[in-house]
DNA sequence: TGACTAATTTGGAACGTTCCAATTAAGTGG
DNA sequence: CCACTTAATTGGAACGTTCCAAATTAGTCA
């Protein structure tokens, strides 16, 4: 309609008092006149006056934008862990670039540049597979706050929140072990990334730990999808001496592997044992229940958002670790004999 | 580190010209001559000088910001449907808010509003249950271009874009006739929902089409998630005459309804036959493969996007309303005696 | 060389806000 | 009624860009 936007000196002109005062009561100065204020919020209403936070911006050197990059969206952990941050800063009265770098460096590069274009006052990144120091550098170096999530990035002068990938591993397959598990397979994940390395790990401390010979053949990588899932265990079917549990690499490729296990005739669960790791939302409700490390990936994104907010706030860029614990939860994927009261649906 | 930034007027100075040529140099204009041009940009470089468009802005009143709500991220039709937008969103060089309103209208009026004061040239919306044409009206009122995705919004000044859900839903009740169903019931979904009544509307009349009494009974809503799938399996138990299949309200509830006949000891796709709506990604690999209305969530993000960007360009908002084909893929659920060649993964 | 056209370059105003120093208005105690 | 403190209000500069009209420089032709 009234192509012309209405400013903050309309709205000063029309109350007949100066645009400094408008500009106080609109940041709730105390120190402007009861009635004034009333008059000016009236007229503000009525004139329909929206703020404009770019000029605002421009003069204070400092935004209520901050930047969120994820790596993948369509994987429920992340959409999760979007969800979160979402919320807090949602209500901290910022807004969010929210984008989704679909594991590409240069879209990720760029994203980032743009979000810096329109000046950001922080960024959360979960961090394309293969991301480096550098390629944030730049943000970093102009004193941009940077919390990196779930994928550490190390060399950069970020804050981190990670997941206790090792322990969770280890507590999985240590349950695994007591059911009276020996052969433990590893299913699922890309190679070359630091999460995949830690979950491993933890896998194989627990093994050692029992006693229970290392077999390199019994770590079986694939996408870490459903599809991948799917993938590992048509591989594995053709082994000769087949695994009879496998801790995998995260809930969708454990759904997968179920989906795979059933298509060949194996009822996870009972033929077979499965552990998943995030404990994403279906895994609750999936048939069978999946077991899983949970990881509370929104809560982490929370966790991440306050974390980024403190820094811009206070001003000051540290570079904390923070390393959240993950717990077990058994459920049914796992063959377990009972169920813990707390889980059941 | 350095906590002053460089502006035009720094590279200009270090240059030798005025603010202008820089200025113009930035937008590629064929004004500069070349050699300046070549000045110009090396210090660009060397300075670490950072585009303020926040102050462009300003200026020139339009921004390249889009605002992008979705009802709810942690369904991945709907993260799908954003990743759609935020990849032609992307590469039209323009940034997006993308905020998540988890079906709350306060929450989505409060983010629409933030993002109008962060001056968004556009706005697409996947609106929360039960809004309003009034919950935008400031918006389009301005004269910003806005898009509604998915569920429609009678009365207000928008385009939309929405997909067959009454052909969708009509297809795949005549597929489940065709195999020799007759007690078909709709499962899942809310019932105060334009996309609910269009899907039962199909589903209404493709029964009346075979002349398959309708039973009411046979309408069973839930929450549109795999949960709400598995509470509806238990309440279609006690049923004295159960039905033979179910078209679903969308892909969540049919792997919410497959795992609740597992768990009831009903295999989905034998004894059962399930549909579902969507096509998300898992469909294709869940064991068994979900038979299903495929709407191309991320196609259907790209579509809106393009849309919006083109009414942002022309600057004119017309109100054309498009309703995007469906199409049933038949995979394995609904217990078909035949795969389509192009569906074996 | 002079006159004219084309190619570059350039001040300054403008966009809508905040902040500062300064001004004016309103009380208050003697 | 004065001096003084406190409460409210206010111009104008500043933020970093774009745009316009105008100025400068270079090039061309007679």
């Amino acid at each position: 309609m009234n192509r012309i936007r209405t400013s903050i000196v309309d709205i000063a002109r029309a109350a007949g008092v100066s645009k400094s005062t408008v500009s106080l009561v609109l940041q709730g100065s105390p120190l402007v006149n009861d009635k004034t204020r009333e008059k000016v919020n009236a007229l503000i209403n009525d004139l329909g006056y929206v703020y404009n936070r770019g000029a605002a911006n421009l003069r204070q050197a400092t935004s209520k934008i901050v930047g969120i990059v994820v790596n993948d969206l369509t994987n429920s952990f992340f959409a999760e862990l979007a969800v979160g941050m979402d919320l807090v800063v949602q209500s901290a009265g910022y807004v969010q670039f929210l984008a989704h770098s679909g594991e590409s460096i240069d879209r990720q590069r760029q994203v980032i540049a743009s979000m810096r274009e329109n000046g950001i006052a922080g960024l959360i990144l979960s961090p394309a597979r293969g991301t480096e120091a550098n390629d944030i550098k730049p943000l970093t170096d102009s004193g941009v706050p940077v919390v990196v999530v779930v994928r550490n990035m190390p060399g950069a002068k970020v804050s981190t929140l990670l997941s206790d990938n090792c322990a969770g591993a280890r507590a999985a397959v240590r349950h695994l072990v007591s059911l009276g598990h020996r052969r433990i397979a590893f299913m699922g994940g890309f190679l070359d990334t630091a999460v995949f390395a830690e979950r491993v790990r933890g896998y194989r401390e627990a093994l050692i730990e029992a006693s229970i010979p290392l077999d390199d053949n019994f770590i079986i990588h694939s996408a870490p999808s459903r599809a991948g899932g799917v993938a590992v265990v048509e591989r594995m079917m053709v082994f000769p001496e087949r695994p009879t549990a496998a801790l995998c690499f995260n809930d969708a490729v454990a759904f997968g592997v179920c989906d795979g296990l059933r298509a060949n005739g194996v009822e996870p669960g009972k033929g077979f044992g499965v552990i998943g790791f995030d404990d994403v939302i279906e895994a609750k409700t999936a048939v069978p229940a999946l077991t899983t490390v949970s990881v509370d990936p929104q809560g982490m994104g929370q966790r991440a958002a306050q974390l980024l907010l403190k820094q811009i706030n206070s001003g000051q860029i540290d570079q904390e670790t923070i390393v959240t614990p993950v717990r077990l939860v058994v459920r049914q994927s796992c063959g377990a004999p009972v169920k813990q009261p707390e889980e059941i649906a």
